[in-house]
RNA sequence: UCCUCAGUAGCUCAGCUGGUUAGAGCACAUGACUGUUAAUCAUGGGGUCCCUGGUUCGAGCCCAGGCUGAGGAGCCA
């Protein structure tokens, strides 16, 4: 008998029907209500089984984690907590989980305990909620570049660029590391390296997605990312997944615009197609919530925060504003913030959190940033001091998205690399873009992490991405 | 990498000023009950108190070093 998913009995149940669900254990009530799940939605299906006609031994074994097969009628539920349930004909065990190894239980776990067990942390209705709201978020991504005439480009994973400057690299080599070739300057030797040169892991795909926006017009990358730091907060990862458009004539403004309305779409996405996970993780995090201070609580729930994102202009400040915006505060003015501020700074996390959260309480485009804080290809503006630079701030999580108009100005770009020590031979076929019918474009990159983290209340970026990569942790 | 805090049963946690046999709830086992919703009730088993060293008559508790985790900072997305 071919398995119907609990997602179509529940939602178009056939009252008198003979159905074969297919899942796994929750609970076992009573000796006689079976709850099981199977992941096509976050809620269960009950199965009334008569304990006369199911044998003891089928009985026992049916723990959290037990994987069955039923078939049964579906009835309406004589019980309340349920609109319909499954009255159980046969019962078949397909895979046994004896309770005394299986570390899942009907009972609220930390975060932390779950993160140990990333294989199994799969089966509680926390982080099956947080990944499907993460499916449908990566879905919305490529709906709206698609409906928007963008080409998803594949940028590589290897890359033999060291130029991309976006922090440590990973290694990629094929040497053996306990024999390790060296050259007569007592340097590794790449030349006998898989590539004939050093290799890393990508950092980011922007310069080749510029190479590919510069002929198609309209491009983005969707892939993982890699970064060696030793970073250690509950908003960054070793390896995560960056969505990049790169837009040939765009300026910084189309730039913007492009930003504000991506996020949008996706959120307004997940409202729509994942209300009922979304509703879930909204109630878990007001259980955490009782638990906190009052002013860490949010004073918000998700799904109206999430509305007002999407239904709210962002606000748009420049950086020399933003920080006038710092210097009048009273914050400031009594001496409130740990760093000091004055034009010319890199903004820190508290005086990001300050403009998004107390003063705008919405999320903030700030741009026009000091050249001197900012990376080597953002387009200088005329005033010869800001860059045409973009950071998307939001509630929370603070910076979800960098971008920029990029130089487009041979010249200007050469005199650039020479600034920031960048070797015209390692990049020589990104500057010949900008001798071969050079263009304005621009485009930005946003963590998918974050938006995730965003999206699903989340507070940790590890418990947003199904096998976390942090220092130390690669178990899985 | 830096700062702060934490590590006690499978899980969540209590454990006083250093003092005899380290506790609770959940989970598990046995029994009762049988339309339950994290079912309930009774009984029971279960411990490398993170590791190493030290102080002390005596250390889960104090000290030193280490390991691991969390929060914050830096780096950034």
């Amino acid at each position: 008998m071919k398995r119907t998913e609990i997602i179509h009995i529940l939602d178009q149940a056939e009252i008198g029907k003979e159905v074969n669900i297919k899942g796994w254990v929750k609970t076992f009530r009573n000796d006689q209500f079976l709850t099981i799940n199977d992941g096509s939605t976050l809620r269960n299906i009950q199965v009334v089984l008569n304990p006369e006609q199911t044998p003891e031994d089928l009985r026992k074994r049916l723990y959290t984690g037990t994987s069955v097969s039923v078939i049964g009628v579906v009835q309406e539920s004589l019980g309340k907590g349920q609109n319909v349930e499954v009255i159980g004909q046969s019962l078949t065990i397909l895979g046994d989980c004896d309770p005394n190894e299986f570390p899942i239980q009907m009972k609220k776990h930390s975060l932390e305990f779950l993160r140990e067990k990333a294989h199994l942390r799969f089966r509680t209705s926390t982080f099956s909620a947080v990944f499907r709201v993460r499916h449908h978020l990566a879905f919305a991504v490529n709906k709206f570049f698609n409906d928007r005439g963008f080409y998803y480009l594949h940028t590589p994973i290897i890359t033999g660029s060291d130029a991309e400057g976006a922090g440590e690299m990973f290694k990629v080599t094929t040497l053996d590391l306990n024999q390790i070739p060296k050259d007569e300057n007592g340097h590794v030797d790449h030349s006998q390296d898989f590539f004939g040169k050093s290799a890393n892991l990508t950092v980011s795909g922007q310069l080749e997605a510029e190479l590919a926006a510069l002929a198609l017009g309209k491009v983005y990358t969707f892939g993982p990312t890699f970064r060696a730091e030793n970073s250690n907060t509950s908003r960054h990862l070793a390896e995560f997944w960056m969505i990049e458009p790169e837009v040939a004539f765009n300026d910084i403004y189309d730039n913007m615009d492009l930003a504000e309305a991506f996020l949008k779409f996706c959120l307004n996405h997940v409202l729509e197609n994942a209300l009922e996970d979304l509703t879930f993780l909204q109630e878990r995090e007001q259980q955490e919530d009782k638990a906190k201070p009052q002013e860490e609580r949010q004073t918000i729930p998700l799904v109206e925060r999430l509305k007002f994102v999407v239904d709210s202009p962002f606000e748009r400040i420049t950086y020399t504003e933003a920080i006038d915006i710092l210097m009048n505060s009273n914050h400031y003015k009594k001496k409130k913030f740990k760093y000091d501020v004055s034009w010319g700074i890199d903004l820190q996390s508290e005086h990001e959190r300050y403009l998004v959260e107390k003063h705008f309480q919405k999320p903030v485009i700030i741009t026009g940033y000091p050249a001197a804080i900012k990376a080597f290809y953002m387009r200088l503006n005329e005033d010869g001091k800001t860059v045409a630079a973009m950071d998307m701030l939001v509630p929370g999580i603070g910076e979800i998205i960098g971008g920029s108009q990029r130089e487009e100005r041979y010249d200007v770009l050469l005199e650039k690399c020479k600034q920031f020590n960048i070797p015209e031979e390692h990049i020589w076929w990104y500057l010949e873009t900008r001798k071969f019918g050079t263009c304005t474009h621009a485009g930005f990159g946003l963590g998918f992490e974050r938006m995730v983290m965003y999206a699903t209340g989340m507070s940790n970026i590890r418990d947003v991405i199904p096998f976390p990569r942090t220092p130390l942790n690669a178990e899985f």
